[in-house]
DNA sequence: TCAATAATTCAATTATTATTGAAACATGCA
DNA sequence: TGCATGTTTCAATAATAATTGAATTATTGA
């Protein structure tokens, strides 16, 4: 994945319905949810809903499929893994992996004045 | 963390231009990175750096640091982490988690008809 | 003090997103 | 067929976000 494959991934999860929308169906897992009892129990307008379930479809984050007059809802646990290991693939860089639940790394006493990593865009400046 | 706190973290690296200048300072680590070095290696006109780092540090994705004429800019691991943990914590809802490289978890072939779990949106309908 | 460098603020423009209500489409059942 | 239910589309409006260039602030060194 790159910056432009996740940002349209993470802007579906950046507004507060749609973030919503998406942990109530992880919640639900495999088995998904209508898209009128979302609409319930997230007090929705079906409009607003439908709108919000498109973006999230369009981004991947969720499948539909129709069953009977009910159209069931999924989340893609694909694409969040996917999108979860883009976040947290340079967090670690160089340093060792907190063994804690932490899942990006924390902070790290370093020590100065190794030149730069492996960044291609570090660039000298004097302080 | 709750959704609306997730939201506008979501929201400012839901943008190409933030989520490079965020990954650049998460491979930069606890040393940090010049806001002129980000917009070189970036190609980012100064300006609209200024405003994309006002809105990182506004998410509390970043710090900043005056260090002479240069303003240090570091990423906030605490809060990617915070984030982080938010966007996991329902995923593995009932199921155990692989031990795989995967942070969310995957669809895992479920048996039907228990009711609903601990959602508390979930809803009866019949299919 | 003056000039040069680093970064930010301001104002204007353009583009994108979210919300609403009305209408339309699709399915199931009497 | 015809009505009720579930969901989506459409059009209009309102709200937010991104980009640009010019001007401004802050720091350093000649």
């Amino acid at each position: 994945m790159q910056t432009n494959d996740a940002a349209p991934i993470l802007a579906s999860l950046a507004q507060p319905t749609r973030l919503d929308i998406f942990r109530a169906l992880v919640v639900a897992g495999p088995a998904g949810m209508p898209a009128g009892a979302l609409a319930d129990g997230l007090g929705v307008a079906p409009t607003a809903l439908s709108f919000h379930l498109k973006e999230l479809r369009f981004a991947q984050l969720v499948d539909s499929e129709q069953q009977g007059r009910f159209v069931i809802y999924r989340a893609r646990f694909d694409t969040m893994n996917a999108l979860l290991s883009f976040l947290t693939e340079n967090c670690c860089a160089g340093t060792a992996r907190s063994a804690d639940a932490d899942t990006c790394c924390p902070p790290v006493k370093k020590k100065q004045g190794s030149s730069s990593s492996k960044s291609t865009i570090s660039k000298g400046y004097k302080s």
